[in-house]
DNA sequence: CGACACATGTAACACGTTACATGATTTG
DNA sequence: CAAATCATGTAACGTGTTACATGTGTCG
C-alpha cells in the first residue's frame, strides 16, 4: 500500500493527469512505475472517493485532484510514521530452513551472504544523483548491511542451538483435554 | 511470495493436512498464519501442479504432498539466495516527502525515528525462545537498527541538498524533438 | 507516410488476507 | 446437552503488476 498513497500525496500537491503522475512519481522517488498501474490506482482511488476528475488542461489531458477525504488521508499518511509490517520473506525463509534437518545451513547462509554482498556492492556503485534517489539508495544499503550483520548472528544462534525438535504429538480432533494442572 | 513457498517446503519434509500445515508453519517460523490462507494456498499450489492429494491419515485428515515439480521448486527456493525485491515503502515515503516543499521534514523524521525506536525496544524485550523465533526477531532488530542509521543519513542528505526542483516543462504529445547536440 | 513517443485505458492475474459457513468430536 | 476446539473450505477483497489495445500528434 505504497503506490496508492504516494500517488494520492502527489496529487495533493497539484492536479495531474495520468502519465504525468507517473513521471512525477519516478522523478520524486527514483523508482520505476508501470503507467498502467497509475490508471488502475486512480480508478480505485476514485471508487473510494479519494480523488475526482478536475477537467482537462490546455492540451486535453484529463486532470485529477484529491477530494477532501483524499487530502485528509494524504496528510495523515505523510504525518504518521509507518513501519514495514509485512512478512520478512528472507528471515522467514532462513528460519524455516533451520528447522529442516537435511538442509545445508552453512551453505545457505553463505549463498545468502554472497548475494547480499553483491547487491550491496551494486548499491554502493550507484550514485544517487537526485536527492530522492540518494535516500532510497541509502535505505537499501543500510538494509543490506543489516542483513550481513544478521546473517552473522544467525550463524551464532544456530551454532549453539539444539537441533529443531520434530513435532510428535499431533492434536486430536474435538475439544482438547483440559490441562489437569 | 513467501507463504506459498514456505508451505511447499514444509510439505517437502513430510505430508501434512491443512491445519497441521498451519501449525508447522507457525512452529517453525514463530509467525502467525490464518488457517484459511493455508487452504487457499494449497488450492493454488494444486492448480499449478506443485502439490497433490496423498489420501487420508488414520484420523481422516486430508493429506497433501508435493509433486515432482513441487519438490524441484522447493529445493530451488531453499538453495537459491533471495533478496527483498519489493518497494521499500518507508524509504519511498520519506523520499517523496522530501520533495514536498510544505512538508515538515524534520518533524517527519523525528516521528519516524520515535516509532522505530519504540518498535526496536519492543523487539528487544521479546525473547525468541525457539530458534526460529529468535532468528526472525534478530532480523527485525537488525533492520530497525539499520533504519535508525538510515534516518540519520537522510537528515544529513537533506541538510546539504538544494530544495527539490519543481517540474516545469511538461512533455508534449507526440514524438519529442531530437536533441540537437 | 511511417516511426516513435505520449496518453489513456482495460483485462487479467498473483499473492496475501480475512470473514464466514459448516461439520465433527470431545469434554464438562 | 452445550461449549470449545479441530478441521476444511469458500467467497470476497485489496494492492501490485503486467500485457495488450488504441488513439493522437509530431518529426524526419
Amino acid at each position: 500500500m505504497s503506490v496508492r498513497q504516494s500517488l494520492l500525496a502527489i496529487l495533493d500537491h497539484g492536479a495531474c493527469y495520468g502519465s504525468q503522475l507517473r513521471a512525477e512519481y519516478e522523478r520524486r522517488t527514483g523508482a520505476r512505475l508501470n503507467v498502467g498501474q497509475v490508471y488502475t490506482t486512480l480508478e480505485r482511488l476514485e471508487r473510494d472517493g479519494l480523488v475526482e476528475g478536475a477537467g482537462v488542461d490546455d492540451e486535453g489531458h484529463l486532470l485529477w485532484r484529491p477530494t477532501a477525504a483524499g487530502r485528509a488521508e494524504a496528510a495523515t499518511w505523510i504525518a504518521h510514521a509507518s513501519l514495514a509490517e509485512g512478512r520478512d520473506e528472507v528471515a522467514l525463509k532462513i528460519a524455516l530452513a533451520v528447522t529442516f534437518p537435511d538442509a545445508d545451513i552453512h551453505g545457505i547462509l553463505a549463498a545468502q551472504r554472497a548475494a547480499v554482498r553483491e547487491a550491496l556492492d551494486a548499491a554502493t556503485r550507484d550514485e544517487g544523483d537526485a536527492v530522492s534517489a540518494a535516500i532510497v539508495l541509502a535505505a537499501r544499503r543500510a538494509r543490506l548491511e543489516a542483513d550481513l550483520r544478521w546473517l552473522d548472528e544467525v550463524e551464532r544462534i544456530t551454532a549453539d542451538a539444539e537441533p529443531f525438535a520434530l513435532s510428535e504429538d499431533r492434536p486430536r480432533r474435538g475439544r482438547p483435554a483440559r490441562s489437569t494442572v
